[in-house]
DNA sequence: CAAATTTCAGGCCAACTGAAATTT
DNA sequence: CAAATTTCAGTTGGCCTGAAATTT
């Protein structure tokens, strides 16, 4: 009975499938890169020579811990930072070619990963989820978009 | 560009969404009992007397990490560990009705946070929702149970 | 001077590994 | 003896706070 109203829970129910997602990839390749780099290298590849600050805002991710992830990034040789000369409290952070390479690999693997986990669902109601998924997130960014 | 494939993917989308979940709720009351708590309390509601083994295959936790979620809950007076005579490896688990009392309050939490998290969606839309992640869910959920 | 940006030190929680102790 | 169950010790990653250093 319990399980039951748990299991009508969309937000315990979306924690179960990303700990699954999580179990079932990444291996492989880059398996340094995380989600968090994904997500930074994702929007690095939209944007020139952006501040920390905004990356943090963007993706919401503390600008303490977007330290180490462009640290590793950088290590890889898939971002470059920069003193911004016009204001040198800035850095500006670019992507590098060799990471926008990782990118569409981790993108193409993630999109494999996802069959797998939602291999229950025909196609159609996977398209519908990732519909209502979307609306409902966009939602929640918009609130704290420039 | 990079970004709207990134928004393509269902545990992208999910991952984000916790996260969101996880600002919003919970505060107030038990806030002692985190998400793991609640799980395990759940399943404790409809069992009498089960191993912990038998807990950890079900919710897909960890034994070890089992071990300290129980002795919380004994703590807080809504679980019992009593030694199984008949084969003393094993330790037989219920809750008490603390436990249940609290295990309602926490569950009506989360459909008031659930709301909130949701509040982009139709009513019919977050039905859909929940019976796409429940189907999706239920299947891997499945697949390892005895 | 105050405010913004990046960085570091340290905290907590969830997830995992490896090994111990007890019992079957 | 090997296998099962519970427990403990230790690591990692993700998320957070607080404070420092630099620059505006």
């Amino acid at each position: 009975m319990s399980i039951d109203q748990l299991l009508r829970l969309p937000s315990y129910l979306m924690l179960q499938l990303v700990r699954e997602a999580r179990r079932i990839g990444p291996k492989g390749e880059h398996s340094g890169l995380r989600g968090p780099h994904l997500t930074v290298l994702a929007h690095l590849a939209e944007q020139e020579a952006v501040a920390q600050k905004r990356i943090s805002d963007r993706v919401r991710m503390d600008p303490s811990d977007l330290v180490s992830v462009l640290d590793d990034l950088e290590g890889f040789g898939f971002a470059q930072r920069k003193r911004d000369e016009r204001d040198r409290r800035r850095f500006t952070v670019s992507i590098t070619d060799a990471g926008r390479q990782a990118l569409r690999e981790r993108l193409e693997a993630a999109r494999a990963d996802e069959e797998e986990l939602l291999a229950p669902l025909t196609s159609h109601e996977r398209d519908a989820l990732t519909t209502l998924l979307r609306k409902a997130y966009l939602h929640h960014a918009d609130m704290r978009v420039d």
